[in-house]
DNA sequence: TTATAATATCGTAATATTGCAATATAACAA
DNA sequence: TTGTTATATTGCAATATTACGATATTATAA
């Protein structure tokens, strides 16, 4: 195995599943991170910021952008990354859902 | 390599990474919102409730343990689970401290 | 004691992830 | 055109993850 099993779960689990898996990775927080307190978000300056080669790096602004949670555009040479605060949300609608109801006394 | 590079990262980038790497797997998900909606967090309903085996289960619920995300205390010979909301709730931290400022007008 | 029920652990096969050097690509500058 | 700069892609090697059958373990029940 070592294949992920998505079927028998549904399409919402399976969802956050992918987004929160996106985040689980030191650099991937980093980089999330460093967009938030940049007023450009040009991004050669990840590579000078993070411990990682650029390859790595590109490596992980590329699933950051499939799952959704940051945005590039092209500018010139360069490319300008952001944040989609919008995909980011869905972390705080399941967070939120989780205090919904009293949980059980137990434990 | 396959090892994820955690030095030259702050302590609590590396943190928030293991945070939400934990909570990166489908079945991982249904287990947090199982927990959420049962009166009682006896466990073998997981066995019955996800589309995975028993040790696969076991398996799931250790890594949300040893992440923080849940807690287990014996209960005769089943198993008692709960959230840790305390835990849960760094994810919050993290995800409104990205709302803090204006993010940048770019893209 | 012997069985049963609930959970954990071991071992292992299949697959995924991570990191990087080397190389490609693409846009501009000289 | 030729460099140069910024980023992406390819192709590995090393390691991690996932899933599960088989087998422990542990607590109670009969």
């Amino acid at each position: 195995m070592g294949t992920t099993k998505s079927e028998g779960f549904s399409e919402e689990v399976n969802e956050l599943a992918l987004l929160f898996k996106a985040m689980g990775h030191p650099a991937r927080i980093a980089i999330i991170q460093f967009l938030r307190t940049q007023e450009k978000c040009i991004c050669t300056d990840l590579v000078n910021e993070l411990p990682l080669a650029q390859p790595t790096i590109s490596q992980h602004l590329k699933e950051l952008k499939n799952a959704g949670i940051i945005q590039g555009s092209v500018s010139g040479t360069s490319i300008c990354y952001c944040l989609n605060l919008e995909r980011l949300s869905e972390i705080d609608s399941f967070m939120t859902s989780l205090k919904y109801d009293q949980n059980p006394t137990c434990c």
